[in-house]
DNA sequence: GAAAAAACGATCATAAACGATCATAACCAA
DNA sequence: TTGGTTATGATCGTTTATGATCGTTTTTTC
């Protein structure tokens, strides 16, 4: 074995590699074999050993790192509009939780940002069909469960009749969702029939059916019906919703909150 | 012993000799020889001292510092062993999906490494409790059924008996397993008992229940049991596994591959 | 979808590093 | 002195890490 005063000894190699991967996130053998000056078997042998550790996952022809979980979320939220709006939402919807409660959070972005608030309310009880919210709690906090059923990919959300088997065990005492559409004459629509139907059984389920829904999605009609606007106990939307349908709702027994 | 001017008592050769290494987090033996003057043999009787100690943990040209920043990075994450194992075992198991197959897949390791090989089987419908084969599956492939339940933190899997509602409502023509522990006398074992009453209620519903073990697990005994080892259809796992288990596993039926 | 290129895993040779063993020298006690 | 103990260093067969080679698998290209 060549070992002078040159060649880094093994442990000190990994780690150097271990580095160069996190910080790049991903990095190629041949990149790895010259920033390190040894052969490709040695890196590979090198990466085999830190995917034994977990810390990078191997893929043809180089090696991801799996320390930085930051990538994947900063990536999500640069796809959703209205970032502010739906926080502040979120944050307004996160009052309504009170202690020992059991909640229901269904996939929309701004009901996302809701789980985000709330990973250190040990004392809650969470129902969710979003795999994103599940993700976000999955490390701690609070109780988790999950309804089960046919994943949507497009929403990576739970649906269609098999999430009745488990919902019809629960009752929650708040749910949150979101939605696609809200009108006065069509209610609530999204673009899924199976999504709908599961967030019409929910909102049977929940002492409490809270909408959270930015200003853009008002008198905006979706595919798929959920159910008639009133069924909904209270709205959290932004400002900018129009202060005539803000009254229509509230005539209906809609509470409304502006944020 | 030699003991002139030059020449440091033992213990104060050491006392040195762990300085140096903790200060670089690392060190090389030809460069200990060097600082110490002493001969390579005793530098290596010395490390083997200080790690007797817990100090150092030597590696093959050296020591690592157990007293330093480098080591706990490199030693605390020990995770997932026998990953080629494991890998190979999927590999084999892969082969006995066949085309149009409803699976299930459980939250053990070597079944992630299954769940990892399939992403591209859009012919597939894939049975899961685990978040971990949900996430593998999530973007591509096949279609993808997720039990429900509450979610156990340590195992990412959903379990309990809310998992009960959406499996009596599916069957399965294969379901893949992993195990904690796996004996004549005392079957298959897993660490929770919540975890061990999802695993007996998928083998119910499964036409055919195939076991992903590698040779660790065998004779190995956990806490809640699962059930019998011969309600196991087909066991996969290393050439490692003792013949002998092999042989009287066969005998009550149990079909063995060793991989 | 076939051909070409790249990356991969398995295997092997080699040199460094290793552990075991033995010889030496210093020290201590009779 | 002699015999015993201990730390050390040298020797030598063994093990380990590495890099090169080669057939196979995967990806890219046309």
């Amino acid at each position: 074995m060549i070992q002078d005063a040159r060649t880094d000894l093994a442990p000190e190699r990994r780690e150097r590699m271990r580095t160069l991967i996190r910080k790049a996130g991903i990095a190629r053998v041949e990149d790895l074999r010259k920033d390190l000056k040894v052969s490709v078997a040695t890196v590979r042998r090198d990466l085999e050993a830190l995917e034994e550790e977990g810390r990078v996952r191997r893929v043809h022809g180089g090696a991801v790192s799996m320390e930085s979980r930051l990538e994947e979320t900063v990536f999500d939220d640069k796809a959703s509009h209205a970032l502010r709006e739906k926080r502040l939402i979120a944050k307004e919807a996160a009052k309504l939780v009170g202690p020992g409660d059991s909640i229901f959070l269904d996939g929309g972005s701004t009901v996302l940002e809701l789980a985000r608030l709330v990973p250190d309310r040990s004392d809650l009880t969470v129902v969710t069909n979003s795999l994103r919210a599940a993700a976000e709690l999955a490390d701690s906090g609070p109780r988790v469960i999950l309804t089960g059923g046919e994943l949507r990919r497009l929403s990576q959300t739970m649906v269609g009749p098999l999430t009745r088997a488990v919902l019809d065990q629960v009752r929650v005492d708040k749910a949150f969702v979101g939605t696609m559409g809200l009108s006065l004459e069509d209610g609530l629509t999204t673009t899924d029939p199976n999504e709908a139907f599961t967030k019409a059984l929910v909102q049977e389920q929940a002492g409490q059916v809270v909408l959270l829904a930015d200003s853009s999605k008002e008198s905006k009609v979706s595919f798929a019906r959920v159910g008639a606007a009133d069924e909904v106990d209270v709205l959290i939307t932004d400002k900018k919703f129009p202060a005539k349908h803000a009254r229509a709702l509230r005539k209906r027994g809609v509470k409304v909150r502006l944020v």
